[in-house]
DNA sequence: CAATCTTTGTGCACGCGTTCACAAAGACAT
DNA sequence: ATGTCTTTGTGAACGCGTGCACAAAGATTG
């Protein structure tokens, strides 16, 4: 889960959960996909694989809905998708603005998925003059300095941030500033934003380390059931301070990329007395 | 929150909780940017505020690690960043490789913050024989064909799709053939995958549409302080099925109806045949 | 029309995660 | 050394989310 919550208390939306509204464009795109399929009917059993859940969870979640499916026949996919999307407000069209047009942004810009969704790219800014012009998704790059003029002559309400993590928090101010109330931010910042603003938060970076944890955890596993062998008493050697914590940190040596892992695994050693030393 | 989990029924990880394994790689950001500035300590209070959580919750999930911090004067940051880099399995190289070489792949392909963080990227790799050769993020992109030997050759263990959504399972499964065990999954579908294997994924569209949901909330409980006008008469008598529901998202409702909106609702192109540029 | 079968909608219990609140631990001043 | 002050680490309570299991509802068949 790429995602981040961010603020907002998990605060129970007017009844909906949040973690329902969270699975709502999951079914809606299983649904969408269905529909394609010009199927009429699903069971919650069907749609919940489709989606990923599971089925009691999908009909709890429709329950806040309301009673849209027919006993013994399941939901009308047609009737299904419209109420879904008018819940989550994709009825209506979504000006959005992409700040910062260096490779992730201009990937953005390209992506098909918002426009089949409601979401309009309104315009694309950028705070480097030279990119000002220039045409990416066929659409000219705005200068920064407009972006107050831009976000009020199109009404824009919804603005995603892809500038380095150095420019975000101004830049989220100048577009809450101009009126923008939903943020989504990919860079690697926490956003401080005033109450009635919601923001929501992509970082790559920290979902491949949630990765790692568990390929560690793994790999460890691993060495630990492969029996007693030179890693893993280097491991139980090493488990001094942290408890279980240490073994599988210890234990991992991928059979990958050897030398390097070979170091990184001594520098790792002894417990804590350790430079500590990490790159940004 | 770009994020979605997926399977792992939250599963305790030894000890440590999902939620705070989540929340490591923030903690440990916030930790480097102290560190790049020579704080030496930090406060609980001062580390929370920064990553962007309450401080008692910071503290019980360093509580998880050990016993780290010194009443009275907070935490070691050094210490700190080594003893969660260590937890994550960031003191080791691990390389991924990236699937899919459209806008978005190449955007991660030059996306600074996974060298930063023990991550490398072995290879590029694209379906596209065109694409073959043709130097990407400085690395020449190369052809599924050599998919199996690349992983085995380098000791891939995590792997990242940015692939049309068509193509996701497929990829996956010939990645986990391979001997891949932890995938970042970016294109729009859920993936089968089997036991022991890890998928995160990271959907820019249900981010949106997350962001829309309250959005259009909002604007609702606007309109509904301002008093009433025409719209909120117009929530009033669309409001039949939804209950509490309806008002707010009745608001917004074109005076289309069913039919109309349900055909808006199918625009949406084929689900999975984006233009082979970014999965969502 | 009655019996059967399918599938929804939900009451209930359980577990995880969050938050409060405070005692214990250590630094620091006197 | 003693006292004060700061901040950690955690026990306990609470609330949300999940999953089970089943009664109710409706379709379907004879």
């Amino acid at each position: 889960m790429a995602t981040g919550r961010t603020h907002r208390p998990a605060t129970r939306s007017r009844g909906i959960p949040e973690a329902t509204v969270a699975r709502l464009p999951l079914y809606l795109r299983a649904l969408t996909a269905l529909s394609e399929r010009s199927v009429p009917t699903v069971s919650s059993e069907e749609l919940a694989t489709a989606a990923g859940v599971n089925s009691a969870k999908l009909r709890k979640d429709f329950s806040y809905l309301g009673s849209y499916g027919t006993r013994g026949v399941g939901y009308d996919v047609e009737y299904l998708v419209y109420q879904i999307s008018r819940e989550l407000g994709l009825t209506q069209d979504w000006p959005v603005v992409i700040v910062g047009i260096g490779n992730l942004g201009a990937a953005l810009a390209n992506y098909g998925g918002f426009a089949s969704r409601g979401f309009r790219v309104a315009a694309l800014i950028d705070a480097d003059p030279a990119m000002a012009g220039k045409p990416v998704a066929g659409m000219p790059v705005q200068h920064t300095d407009d972006l107050e003029k831009i976000i009020e002559e199109n009404g824009v309400s919804i603005g995603v941030i892809a500038t380095p993590a150095g420019a975000a928090q101004q830049v989220s101010e100048r577009l809450i500033a101009a009126g923008v109330t939903s943020i989504l931010n990919f860079a690697p910042t926490v956003l401080s934003v005033p109450d009635g603003v919601d923001v929501r938060k992509v970082d790559l970076s920290i979902e491949l380390q949630i990765l790692a944890f568990h390929e560690q955890r793994k790999a460890g596993e691993e060495a630990a059931a492969a029996g007693t062998g030179p890693v893993a008493e280097a491991a139980a050697g090493a488990g001094t301070g942290t408890g279980t914590g240490a073994a599988p940190a210890a234990a991992v040596e991928p059979p990958a990329g050897r030398a390097a892992a070979a170091a990184a695994a001594r520098k790792g050693g002894p417990e804590g007395d350790v430079p500590a030393v990490m790159p940004a």
